[in-house]
DNA sequence: ACCTACATGTAACCCGTTACATGATTTG
DNA sequence: CAAATCATGTAACGGGTTACATGTAGGT
């Protein structure tokens, strides 16, 4: 079994009551380098997961914006998180256009593939700058912390692979264009 | 825009003609580190490619077996495949079920967030074995080679950081048990 | 006897994204 | 004056997977 949207719900909720539009942000700020989540899911999810009597929510009013339906998770939402993390398989997969590019380098016209380095590279020094900045914070857990050292190995490696390519690879992949 | 499983299709047939089956082993054997497809999607697109006059053909019948149907990739379809992969955003992304259970590690059963980790880990070490093979390979152009030492460099500093949190991580996430 | 490899194809299903509708308030 | 932030929700669409149907041959 792999892990859903509601899932992701419900561990978020497992860390304190929040509405909808608070678990998008959360999502973002905290786990955006290995899932993600758009209102499109979140929402209907959540409904779901009420029906299930996994979560409650109560309204809260606000002056001059809208209303917030703020979500708890009940006990047995807490039960079925903790019984859905310990079944799911411990997997884990990349989906990488950028690689496919690479893979095809020699159909693609002259510059294309320095540019598609050096584009990747610099996502990945954005991702490792946001990283180290959550790192620093003082209130992860230490699981929480795991998962953000995780993704600085990876991203690290990824940059250092990256920045000796853009050595090596004078253009179009290293000359090799046939046809 | 990202790729999908016809330009995938597109892409390998541009290395000569296919049938649909044989492209899904082609797919597991060469890029199963960081795309998959499976025969459901393959056949239909490979179909609609067709339609599209981006491949074309033949039936090769054969005795005791199923009759092939070998596509090849027509001129219109090799230049689609230029420009897909011209203009595709240079993207990738992770969809990591592993971190997502470390990341409540606080809330699994003793003993499972050790599993999980070394399970990772020899899924990892496997993951590495494989691609040492293929890099092995003689026959592989630059830009895919690229795509293997990116696979090598990424999964080795997995590898690296799994085992040393496995000395790390005694047990539920380095005894951080609340609740 | 059963599983695997060979080989194609389709239909049901799943789960998600995109885009829209609604609407006040703040910021550039 | 436009755009973003706050806030929820739905419908259309998309693109994939799983499972099934069909059938032979060879290995265990």
């Amino acid at each position: 079994m792999t892990i859903h949207v509601s899932t992701l719900c419900l561990g978020a909720l497992s860390l304190g009551e929040a509405s909808g539009y608070e678990l998008k942000k959360f999502f973002e700020e905290t786990f955006a380098h290995f899932h993600s989540a758009s209102f499109g899911s979140i929402y209907p999810a959540l409904s779901h997961l009420e029906r299930d009597g996994l979560v409650t929510h109560r309204v809260e009013e606000q002056t001059h914006r809208p209303a917030r339906k703020i979500y708890t998770l009940t006990a047995n939402g807490r039960q079925r998180l903790a019984q859905t993390l310990d079944e799911v398989e411990t997997g884990e997969q990349l989906r990488s256009d950028f690689l496919v590019q690479m893979f095809f380098a020699h159909l693609l016209p002259a510059g294309r593939v320095a540019a598609a380095v050096s584009g990747r590279l610099a996502a990945t020094e954005a991702q490792i700058a946001y990283l180290e900045q959550v790192e620093a914070r003082a209130d992860l857990l230490p699981g929480m912390r795991f998962t953000v050292r995780y993704g600085l190995a990876v991203n690290r490696a990824k940059r250092d692979f990256l920045r000796s390519a853009e050595a090596h690879v004078p253009d179009t992949a290293g000359g090799c264009t046939d046809e």
